[in-house]
This record gives C-alpha cells, structure tokens and sequence, in this order.
RNA sequence: GGGCUCGUAGCUUAGCCUGGCGGAGCGCUCGGCUGAUAACCGAGAGGUCCGGAGUUCGAAUCUCCGCGGGCCCA
C-alpha cells in the first residue's frame, strides 16, 4: 500500500515526540542548513538569554518566531546558520549568589573570596540550561546549542577587550563621574530597580539660604534645600531660563526669587521692585557659603540656567552640588563647572570641621551656621519621599562615583545615521521610541564595581598615571612584569597581573568589571573570536540581516549592539529589527514570579503539544503587540483547526488506502480536471501569494489566518464535502483520479507553506505523502511559490457567487421551515444575465447543495407566493434567490426516504461499522406513506446504505441493532444486520456508500 | 513625572494608514446538516467603537485633551 493507514483522532504529543526523535536521529537541523551551502545567507544574531531562570511564555513566544522566520528562510532558498548564545555575566546573577550565600554586601563577598564567589556565578547561569534546552527542542526551535556562545568564555571575553581597545584608541573611551543612588553602608550603588522598592515618607528639614550676589548692592538669591549637608559641595546656582523671576525688597536687603513662588515669602513684609526672566541672571557670580573643601576642575559660584527648574516647590532656585545629584552633574558637564567631593564612600565627611561624621548627622549644625551668618531666611520641616536600601535600611545618597564613559554622546550622528538604515518592524520604532532615544543618547556609563563581568582592560600607571586599555591576551602577556599564568580573566585573578609602563613603572589594573549589556552587544564579532580568528565568517555574518526579541529590548540589546557596533565599526549590526510584544496573564497583567500568575509552560506543551501552542501564538494577533496568554484558547485553535488539518489529511488517507490511490501513477494536467479542482488549487495558489506577502513583513497573524480560513472553509467545508461522492465512485475512473490527485497536491503544499509554523504535524502529514523521490522531510523542502497559470480569478470569483446562493438558499429554507431533507422542485436565480452565465455552470452543485431538483435564471422576481426569497449582494450586483417550496406527493414521498435513510446511516454509526460494511435492512411500520416510499426507492436506500436488501418483516428480527424511529407523527421499526465479512471484502476498492 | 504603544459585543479580535451601512470567532438561545471532522450551516440576542472636545456634509477611522492597561525611562 501507498500510504501509512492513520487513525481517526491522533495524539499530537505522541506524535511530536515521533518527529523530534526523527530529526535526532536524522540530523534533519543539520541537513536543512547545510544543504544551503553555497546559497545566499540569511544572517541571524541570537540574542542571548540568562539562564538562571526558567524560561518565560515570552521567551517561548520570541523563540517560536524565530524559529518561523529562519525555518521559512531556509525553505526559501537561503544558508541560516543558527548558533546560540548565553548570556552570563551582570548583578542579577550576582544577587542570586549573594541569596544563596547568605550575604548582602561587597564587604561580605570579599570576605567570602572573589574568586570562591565567582565560581558560584559562573555555577549557577547554568542552573537552567537543561530547562532551557529542553524548552526550546521542545517547541522545535532549530539553533545550534552544541556549540553556542558564551560571554564568560576566554575567547569571547577576549574579542569583547578588542573592541574596547578599538574605542579607546578613537578617545572614546573616558574616565568620569556619575552620580548613582548609594548605600553608604553597603558600600554600592543600587539599581533603580531596588531602589524602586525602597521609598518611604520621612522628615527633612527645609531651608531658605540667601547667596549673596557679588557686586550687587545687598542682593541675595533665595535656594531651597532639604539636604543642607550638601551645601558644603555647592558650586552653583540654577534658574529656569523662561520663567519670571522678581526681585523683592525686604527692609534694606534685597532677594531674588521665581515670581510664582512667592508664595514663601508670605508673613514676611517685601515689595516687588523689578521682574525679569531667569535667562538675565545667567553669569551672576555669588559668595561662596562654605570654603571647607576644594572645588576642582572648573568654573563655580555663579548662577546658571538649566530647565530641569520647576516651580511646584522651592523657590525657583537650586543650589547644585555635582556630586550629589544626577541633574547636578549634568548641569556641570553643560556649563563647564568644577567638581566638589567632601565625603567618602562610608557616607562621611572628608573635610573640616566636619571630618569623619555621617552626612545626615551635621544638618542641624549647618542650619544653625547659616543662622549665625544672617543668610537662613527661614526653616522648618518638609515631608516627603526618600529611598532606602531595601537590604539595610539605610538612607541611599545620591553619590557621584568614578566611572568609565563611552562617549555616545559625540556619536549621536552616527547612531542616528546607521539607525536609518535599519527596517524596523513595528515601523514606529525607528523614529519613535528608538529614534528619541538615540537623539538623546548619554555617555554609556560602562564600569560596574563589582565582580562577576568581563574586567575592563585598563592599567593604570602608578607613578605617571598614564592609562592604558589592553586589547588582547598577547599584548597584555608581552608588558606583563609578574609573569603570571593567567588561564581565566576573570576577577581577581586578573587583578594580579601587573603591567610594566613606557615611564618604566608599574600598571595595575582599576578594579571595574563592565555592564553585561556590552558583552551581548558584542555578539555579532565576539560569537566568532573575532579578530583573533574566524575574520572571514565574520565577513560573511555581519553585519546581520535579522534579529528579534521582545520590545523592551529597544534600549537594550537593539540599542547595546548598535552603540558597540557604531562606536567600533561605524555601521549598523542589523538591517532589519522585529519588536515583538509581551505575554501577559489572562487579565492583561504582567507576568511574574511574585505575582505568582507565570503560566508553567511544560503543562502547554504535555497538554497540547508544541504546534497548538505555536499556532496560538501566530494567529493570535500582530506580533509586535502584547498577547493575553489564554489556554482555552489554544485548546480551540487546535480543535478548530490543527484538527480540521488532520481530518482532512485522515479523509484522504482513509480512502486513498481502500483505493490504493498512487498519485506517482496519475498524471491529468490541473486544466482536465473538474472545475472544483481547478478551484481549490486556484485558491491554493492565491493563498500561497498572500502567505508569502504578509511572512515578508512579519505579518504572520495574517498569514496563518487567511490558511487557516483556506483549510476550514474551503478545503474541508468545501472541497471535499463537495467531492465527497467523487471518491466514493466504484472502479477505475478519471474524475475520481482528478480528485485524488488534487486533494494528494493541496495536501502537500499545505505542508510545505505551514512547516515552518507548525513543524512538527506537517512533517509528519508530509513524510507519509511523500514519493520515493521527494526530500526525506519537509523542512528540506523548497517554499512553495504561487503559479499564476493556475489562478484563475474569475473561477473564485464565480464561486463565491455560488457560496453566497446556497448560503440565501439555506436562509430561505430555514425561514419557511422545510428541513434540508425535503427535495424541493427548483430555485430560481434573479440577476443580471451575464452573472448567471458565470455560475450556470455550477448548477448540480447548487441543486445538490440546496436539495432541488432544478435551477433556473430570471430576470425579475416570480410573483407565485410558492416562490420565497432572499437577497444576497455579489460582484457588486444584487442578486435574489428564490426558492420553490411548493410539495407534492412524490417529493413528500421523496423526503420521507432520505429521513429513513439518514436513520440507517445513522444505525451503521452507531455499530462502528467499517465504511465498506455491507448490511440487511428489516423494518416495520404502519405507516402507508412510509412503505410507499420505501418501496418506490427500494434500490436508491440499498445503495447509499451499503445494504443487499430492505426487507419488510411482520415479526421482530434478529439483527445486531434495532431501534425504533419516529419521522413527525410517523413511526418505524428498523432493525439491521451486519453481512458476513467475506462479502465485504468481495467488494474491493468499489462503493462505499 | 516623561516618551512610546494599545483600548471595538461577556471573552478573543477585523476594520483605522487612505473618513462613507461596525464585521468575524468563542460563549448563549433556537433551528438545520453529517459515515472525514473534536466539526459544519442558518437565524436570534448581545455595541457609549474607553470618555470629552474639535475638523468635516459625514468620524471607530483624522486632530487635541483626559482615563485605563503595557513597556521603557525618571
């Protein structure tokens, strides 16, 4: 026999496990890649994830549509290479440790060893990665995991070097400050994520001070702060350039101060003797307040204009102190001021009077300072919100730290021109989101004091304080004094090695590791150990042709690999980008362990199987936008249509089988065949078109909808309900062969267009249709391509035409209450003539459709009230269909048949029988109408009923099911009974039916 | 607080770019068909197209202001 026989309902998971254990054993992965070779290349970066989580729906989702795209690719004609990556250095994982550890503090890791503490990270990223292989085989992701990268690698950390060396040689490459939240007492800055959980309301004090303006007569400008400690780093004040200002006379001294807030003036006797914008003030120099410590590295004590100034509190003037305010800082970077740092890392003061005390503890002594000096205008306290450190409880300062810069600031330009020419999809992104960020770009504070992460590779002389940026294993080998075998560049063995200088001095290394974000950034040449070796495929691998990930990605990883990628090649890493949106729980909430509403994903995939899942997600909505992550549904995606897929691939193995149907042995070009064959292999193609379309630009919601609808509506609803009885017919014959043969092409196109969505069912369709010749599986297979020589428009055209008639004829039906089993003596078709010509053709499909004996055309409306009737609107024309529902005799008779018939049909199902069973009919009944029509279509029932006779019986019968039936008021007694089987096998390959 | 984005029936969504009768699926009610189908077909109920204002002869669609969800940033 041709064809595996397939039974009725099928175990998807059972059998995506089949076709997982066939590409291992296959090497079916492997083959599809490298049966490309010498094909154009479709590049693709994977970008790399942590796995010391379980994987996320969202990472499942993401990784679905990568699949979808490089499968289709590959099927496309291109070489897409797939190498994983893994994403491995960063303070997440270092958090983790610290839990498991125990610890919270870089105080207690030193302690602990950093050598001993890194160990443990390097441990614990590959907690999950059983997890996350055994995801991602399961979903039929197809990406080299052998051999993947890896940034903790030597080798990767080795290109990552290269490329900071590549952006210092070009000065980019900078030691600043930056001014990040603190805990004093942990001894690190903490991310604004922890800081997030931090804030709480407390008391602080507020005070008025009055600087006094140099050269003008007793004049002062009022700031606000909450912090007075901070004063003693003050460098300047700032006002909002566009706001009106005011300078006030309170008895003989005069202050100046934002107009709006005049406000905190109120119980103090002034007058307004001049307004002017804060612009005018710009350049005004002040008296310096406290001279305890040294202001370096600029200009200070002047008033400066920045629009950050707001006038909801204060007074519309703020004392700005660079190292303890991000605004601060920013504002000295613009205006050229110096830098002021009198505290140390424990959070106390480095400078008299006030050296060794707590920040926070020499408030009150400022504040009674000022008031000895005349300059406090007023105190009180102020309520507000201050963070915390979530781990100790201590207030956070905002603290400027040293840290190394790129300088992306000085390649805005070039950012902004290799993001255009990037396709983004959604194509908002390019000039939205991601354009306004790269507009905006800030120098990338690269270092991070800590210790898991690639070391930044720079010496520093201790005697002529020269720097040095390192760019590879040999050179920092070659100026090497200690001679030191360095097998792992990691802390704090690298920490060891100590370099020789030109001065003849020695270089230590400063103590920073890099963010995470640049090593992924590094992907593109760092996957290949590039330049150290593989420089031509890297050639050929960059920069890449596709990449996607999740949206919130914008600012990470597509903007880390278009930063390292601009600062070091000065060319985009990518031309295109697919955002993709986020999986949220069912109520459009996000995702997450604390909330505890994480949808386990294995359940999905033992309950459903991978290609439900991937075909939810497909079909579920535009892939840029969010998706409400819903079980039910992917339970009726699957019902609906994986299984209407299956059914229709199952009717035509059933058959086929009986038939022993070869498709190799058949040979009708497709215009000899039936005008519905014609048909379904025009819309074939016409959805081949569309598929391919809307899979360009990432539409795959439309993609999978538009086949979805093509296999439900017209494959199965249609084309083979319609051509049904066409297999059905006995012997040899040439349109049966048609059919066979049409339904055998549809079928395995269908495969091919839908293998890279859901990869797993249309493997296994596939490979049991295939021919001796065929590839040994359909992910080897080239993309179908639409044949326009078999599209015929006119031909769909006409019969959606027909579709929307039997559909009015329906209605009518149904309207005048005449079941589907009443034959009704015709239907008239009132339209323009030429559109009937389109359709008269399909008339036999009409009438068998609507159960009539005949159509016929008219060119206005019957007038007989037999005639119902309702309209439809096709080919932009109206068109009315009327029904005769007049019944005689003989069509009563007629229809009283075909509900005795439906009853045996139904009787044979009820027993299980085989298709091909034949039976004996016994019945009784009192009812004339009954036997009459029994008898009128004695051999009409035997035949659609696979029965050898229907025998009228006085007396009860043996039989295998009897039953008795009611058809309105009248009633019948049906008892069948099976033949033996020799019989049936007697039969052959002839009627079933 | 800012930027971007989404908001259409109980639920999932199409339509929005390019203004012209709001259309599907699930679920519900009723009826029908069925020897490939877990399906399918017909009818019915179900809408403040998030709210408000504007442009227009005409707004789900374009503009502005709000509200709510999401993401990113502060």
């Amino acid at each position: 026999m041709r064809f595996n026989r397939e039974p009725q309902r099928i175990d998807f998971v059972e059998l995506e496990k089949r076709i997982l254990e066939k590409w291992d054993k296959e090497r079916t992965f492997e083959c599809s890649v490298k049966m490309r070779e010498k094909c154009a290349r479709f590049v693709f970066v994977e970008g790399p994830p942590t796995a010391n989580g379980l994987p996320h729906p969202g990472h499942i989702f993401t990784r679905a549509v990568k699949d979808a795209v490089l499968r289709l690719k590959t099927m496309q004609g291109f070489l897409v290479e797939r190498k994983a990556g893994w994403d491995t250095h960063g303070l997440p994982v270092e958090i983790e440790v610290e839990k498991e550890l125990g610890i919270n503090s870089k105080r207690e890791i030193e302690e602990f060893g950093i050598g001993r503490f890194n160990q443990r990270c390097k441990e614990s990223v590959f907690r999950y990665e059983r997890e996350w292989v055994r995801a991602t085989k399961r979903l039929g992701f197809w990406i080299d995991m052998d051999d993947p990268y890896v940034t903790f690698h030597t080798k990767y950390m080795e290109s990552v070097w290269w490329s900071l060396k590549e952006i210092w040689k070009k000065g980019l490459l900078y030691k600043g400050h930056k001014v990040v939240p603190y805990c004093p007492r942990c001894g690190t800055p903490l991310s604004s994520h922890e800081v997030a959980q931090g804030y709480r309301d407390v008391e602080d004090p507020s005070v008025f001070v009055k600087f006094r303006l140099k050269g003008e007569k007793n004049t002062s400008m009022l700031a606000w702060t909450t912090t007075p400690w901070t004063l003693i780093g003050n460098v300047a004040l700032a006002v909002n350039p566009s706001h009106t200002y005011v300078r006030v006379r309170m008895g003989d001294e005069y202050i100046i101060l934002a107009e709006a807030r005049l406000c905190e003036l109120e119980g103090f006797d002034y007058e307004i003797v001049e307004r002017f914008m804060g612009a005018d003030t710009e350049g005004m120099e002040y008296e310096r307040l406290f001279d305890y410590a040294e202001v370096v590295d600029g200009d200070a004590f002047k008033v400066v204009t920045a629009d950050f100034v707001t006038l909801d509190e204060g007074t519309g003037v703020v004392h700005i102190a660079p190292a303890f305010g991000a605004e601060d800082y920013e504002v000295r970077l613009q205006k050229g001021l110096g830098f002021c740092q009198p505290v140390d890392e424990r959070g106390c003061f480095t400078v008299e009077p006030f050296r060794g005390m707590f920040v926070k503890d020499v408030d009150e002594r400022i504040i009674e300072i000022l008031d000895e000096r005349g300059v406090l205008l007023k105190h009180g306290k102020y309520m507000h919100k201050y963070p915390f450190c979530w781990r100790c409880q201590s207030p956070l300062l905002y603290y400027a730290r040293e840290s190394w810069f790129i300088r992306m600031r000085s390649l805005r330009d070039d950012l902004i021109r290799n993001n255009e020419t990037v396709r983004w999809f959604p194509a908002h992104l390019k000039h939205g989101r991601f354009g306004n960020f790269i507009e905006n770009a800030e120098d990338w504070a690269l270092s991070r004091e800590r210790y898991w992460g690639t070391p930044l590779p720079i010496w520093i002389c201790e005697r002529c304080g020269r720097e040095e940026c390192i760019g590879s294993i040999s050179e920092m080998r070659e100026k090497m004094i200690n001679h030191l075998e360095i097998s792992d560049l990691h802390r704090p063995f690298i920490d060891e090695v100590v370099l020789r200088c030109r001065c003849g001095g020695e270089m230590r290394r400063v103590r920073d590791v890099i963010d995470c974000w640049y090593d992924s950034g590094s992907a593109p040449f760092a996957q290949w150990h590039f330049p150290f070796e593989k420089k031509e495929k890297f050639a050929e691998n960059f920069p890449a042709d596709f990449i996607t990930e999740a949206i919130d990605q914008t600012r990470g990883w597509f903007y880390s690999l278009l930063a390292v990628s601009t600062a070091v090649f000065n060319t985009a890493p990518y031309k295109t980008v697919l955002s993709l949106g986020h999986i949220l729980d069912e109520k459009g909430e996000k995702m997450s362990k604390s909330k505890g509403n994480v949808v386990p994903i294995e359940k999905i995939f033992s309950k459903y199987g991978a290609d439900a899942l991937r075909w939810y997600f497909f079909t579920s909505g535009p892939p840029y936008e969010d998706i409400k992550f819903s079980e039910k549904a992917i339970a009726e995606r699957q019902r609906k249509f994986i299984n209407t897929l299956w059914n229709s691939y199952f009717f035509f193995i059933t058959y086929a089988s009986i038939d022993n149907f070869v498709p190799e042995n058949v040979n009708i070009p497709v215009d000899e065949r039936d005008y519905l064959d014609k048909w379904i292999i025009s819309r074939l193609n016409s959805l081949i078109k569309d598929v391919r379309k809307h899979s360009e630009v990432f539409e795959f919601h439309l993609a999978t909808r538009k086949t979805e609808e093509f296999v439900i509506d017209e494959l199965s609803n249609w084309y083979i309900r319609r051509s049904r009885r066409r297999f059905w017919i006995e012997g040899e014959s040439r349109d049966k062969h048609c059919a066979y043969l049409t339904l055998y092409e549809v079928l395995v196109t269908l495969c091919k267009l839908l293998a890279p969505f859901i990869p797993f069912i249309t493997e296994h369709i596939y490979c049991n249709l295939k021919s001796d010749g065929d590839k040994e599986s359909v992910h080897l297979c080239d993309y179908p391509e639409c044949d326009n020589a078999l599209v015929d428009e006119d031909l769909e055209v006409a019969m959606l035409i027909v579709m929307k008639i039997v559909e009015a004829g329906r209605r009518v039906r149904s309207d005048a209450g005449i079941k589907m089993r009443q034959p009704l003596r015709e239907i008239v078709v009132c339209c323009d003539q030429k559109i009937y010509e389109k359709i008269a053709g399909f008339a036999d499909l009409i009438c068998e459709e609507l159960n009539v004996k005949e159509m016929r055309w008219s060119d206005e409306p019957p007038s007989d009230t037999v005639y119902r009737g309702a309209a439809i609107s096709a080919a932009d024309r109206e068109i009315s269909v009327f029904v005769n529902t007049e019944l005689d005799a003989s069509l009563v008779r007629e229809g009283l048949m075909r509900e005795i018939v439906r009853r045996i049909q139904e009787m044979r199902k009820q027993l299980d029988l085989p298709y091909t069973a034949r039976i004996k009919v016994f019945y009784t009944s009192d009812d004339d109408d009954i036997r009459n029509a029994i008898s009128e279509f004695r051999s009409y029932i035997c035949s659609e009923t696979l029965s050898d006779g229907i025998y009228e019986t006085e007396k009860e019968t043996d039989g295998d099911l009897a039953r008795e039936w009611k058809i309105g008021n009248k009633r019948i007694f049906i008892v069948i009974k099976k033949e033996k089987e020799k019989e049936e096998r007697d039969r052959g390959g002839g009627n079933r039916k």
